[in-house]
DNA sequence: GCCGGGAACTGTGTATACAATGTCCCTGTA
DNA sequence: TACAGGGACATTGTATACACAGTTCCCGGC
């Protein structure tokens, strides 16, 4: 593997998981020298950081980490929709009936076992990522996947913004199950309706989750521009 | 400006314009000599062009200009119909009723215009970008969009694939103000299903109107896996 | 005490040299 | 003739050096 795409990741990684904060300068001397590699790949991973969104560039400052607001939360949410549904109706025409019969079946499974004593997160979290892909490769659209792809990497840091409650957590894997049922049976407006359901949800549960901190803690840079 | 941005805006442009075909080799050295300038801006410049779906790099051979098909089509008007209604909507619901009147009232000119004895394609092509942009600002979101742009980069590649012929460019113009009056009315709904019937008709006139070659005469490069 | 200018510094933009890796062709053999 | 192997070539990946631009801070003047 490169040096440029381990950079690229270890740095993604940091962003999404609030490692590295909103404001936080990332210099090409200083990271060539945290990964031990010169400035050249770490220009490329900082390209692609700055062209994923999670980064901006400022001349003669250097690249410095995105902010994010209550308003991106909205808009992120906003073209989730747009996505998600249409992605969902895709799926639901295009169907591998089989994969996704077997998708219902392991959420509901989760569903009761959340209902139970134990939480098991990763499990959860883990069963989403293989819908999202199950999805993915249903609709058979690159352009929709690259567009998802890129969306996700936002929502991701967002959700790691807030700790979603278990209660919530089960509702969601059964918002999701009933996609999945739905995406299984072909029907294209239950697929489409149970995933305008679901976001709304998840959305109320993000606004209402108290959050670390919104407003981070004063960025390292003055408030430019 | 700098060399890397000059170097991606002209091979971003000899792309979308076909004067650099699909399976075309773009070497770095080769396009280093091209501009006078070194292999660093090229390379960065060819990454961007990567990271927008423009060319693909394959390892030990160089970067590629990506290839065009039908299924690509498809593919960009769905994704295309999920972005561009709910960009309607959201516009619709954030108006700015005077500048769509504006527009409106100039696409109904060149609606009459086009009617009449010339075809004035320019000047119809950047009233449409202007509408593009005014749609874009009235969203107020910014995920979406970058997504539009990434979008209409390569919907501009297939549109330079055949010449739109003169009756349907006055129906689109004519749909383009359905979707302006729309929107300056705040009609969420008519702004919505306007946009679906100029994308279906759209693809109808792409699909059916004779193209240069679906398939590009044989790429330098063998088909590799 | 405030404003303006200049110099030093920090950091990016670009060029070039070197290393690693994949491809392609040629040759030998079955 | 088909296939495997090896070597030369081409091309990318990385490191380093230098030039230029922007920012910041200090000093002098008002």
């Amino acid at each position: 593997m490169r040096a440029s795409d381990r950079a690229y990741e270890a740095l993604r990684e940091d962003i999404v998981e609030w490692r590295l904060l909103p404001g936080q300068v990332l210099g090409e001397v200083e990271q060539s020298e945290r990964f031990g590699i010169s400035r050249t790949p770490i220009r490329e991973a900082l390209s692609r950081l700055t062209a994923d969104g999670l980064a901006e560039a400022h001349r003669g400052r250097g690249v410095v980490v995105s902010q994010v607001s209550l308003e991106d939360v909205r808009a992120l949410f906003e073209l989730r929709e747009a996505l998600d549904c249409r992605a969902a109706r895709l799926a639901a025409r295009r169907r591998d009936p089989v994969a996704f019969q077997g998708l219902a079946a392991e959420l509901e499974a989760v569903v009761a076992q959340l209902h139970g004593p134990g939480t098991d997160r990763a499990g959860y979290y883990d069963l989403v990522e293989r819908m999202d892909r199950a999805i993915d490769e249903a609709t058979a659209n690159p352009y929709l996947t690259a567009a998802q792809r890129s969306l996700r990497l936002h929502l991701a840091r967002v959700r790691k913004l807030s700790r979603t409650n278990p209660d919530r957590l089960a509702r969601a894997a059964a918002e999701h199950a009933q996609i999945a049922r739905a995406i299984a049976d072909g029907s294209e407006e239950i697929a489409e309706a149970a995933t305008r359901v679901h976001l709304a949800n998840s959305l109320q549960a993000v606004l209402t989750t108290p959050v670390r901190e919104w407003v981070q803690p004063a960025p390292p840079l003055e408030a430019a521009g």
